[in-house]
Order: structure tokens, then C-alpha cells, then sequence
DNA sequence: TGGATGACCTACA
DNA sequence: CTGTAGGCCATCC
């Protein structure tokens, strides 16, 4: 029986390459928030496969400092290697801290454009 | 095929 | 405010 698996090859790709396009296409001194790229890549109640596309993203040159989490903390600054380097590129590109240690959203807060629409 | 994991979000006590 | 629970989707083994 024939099968066209090469469909499901092709969709996870899809996935991923919204996320780097999405997070690529973030401006400087903005940041923007996984629950906002998960509902522009068509997955709005599943922020955490964001974060995990983000996960292979951190080995490409996105710059994944800029997403953070609904409340602007730095949920994924482990990530980085060292928890610092995060919050020093945000506050290199002008982004306020509260605090908490969490991105001033009210100022920095950025959301993408439906470019899949 | 299905359990386990993950940089999340929301709701409730 | 903190802890617990459920959901949601993609990937790995």
C-alpha cells in the first residue's frame, strides 16, 4: 500500500522554521513572549513547544534572549550556559529590569505579525 | 505505539 | 503567595 510519509517529515520543519523565523524577525531592544509566537505559529495553547523549538534555536544565531517568558522573567537563561549572558544582552539593547530580575513587558513587549496568515 | 521530557500557561485551594 | 493539577503540542527512545 502506498504511503506518503514524507508529509510528517515535512511538518515538524514547518514547525520549527516559524519559530526561527518568528524569533529572527524580533526587533532590538524588544522581546517578546512564548505564549505570543506559540498563537502566530498556530499552537497558542501549547507555549511550551515554543520553548522547545527554542531548544534547537539556541544553536542557531536567533536571538533567543529576547523571548521570555508571560511574565518577562528569564525562564530560559540556563539555557544560555551562563545565566547571566541573558539579562547582560537585554540590558545591552536598552531593556529595563524590574526588580524581579523580569523585562519591563509595558515598555518591551513586542508582538509578532500573523505572517502565516 | 506510548511513556517521559520540556526555556509554558491557567486555574484552584 | 505557594503548591498542586491539568492541558497542550512536538520530540526522543
Amino acid at each position: 500500500m502506498p504511503s506518503i510519509k514524507q508529509n510528517k517529515e515535512k511538518k515538524k520543519q514547518d514547525f520549527f522554521d516559524k519559530v526561527f523565523l518568528i524569533v529572527e524577525k524580533i526587533p532590538y531592544g524588544k522581546v517578546t513572549t512564548y505564549g505570543a509566537i506559540a498563537e502566530v505559529c498556530g499552537i497558542k495553547s501549547s507555549a511550551r513547544t515554543v520553548g522547545w523549538a527554542l531548544n534547537g534555536a539556541k544553536d542557531s544565531n536567533l536571538p533567543c534572549h529576547r523571548v521570555v517568558n508571560r511574565y518577562g522573567a528569564l525562564s530560559g537563561k540556563i539555557h544560555f550556559g551562563d545565566p547571566n549572558l541573558m539579562e547582560d544582552l537585554l540590558r545591552s539593547e536598552g531593556v529595563e529590569f524590574n526588580e524581579d530580575g523580569c523585562v519591563n513587558l509595558k515598555k518591551h513587549l513586542w508582538v509578532p505579525e500573523k505572517i502565516f496568515d
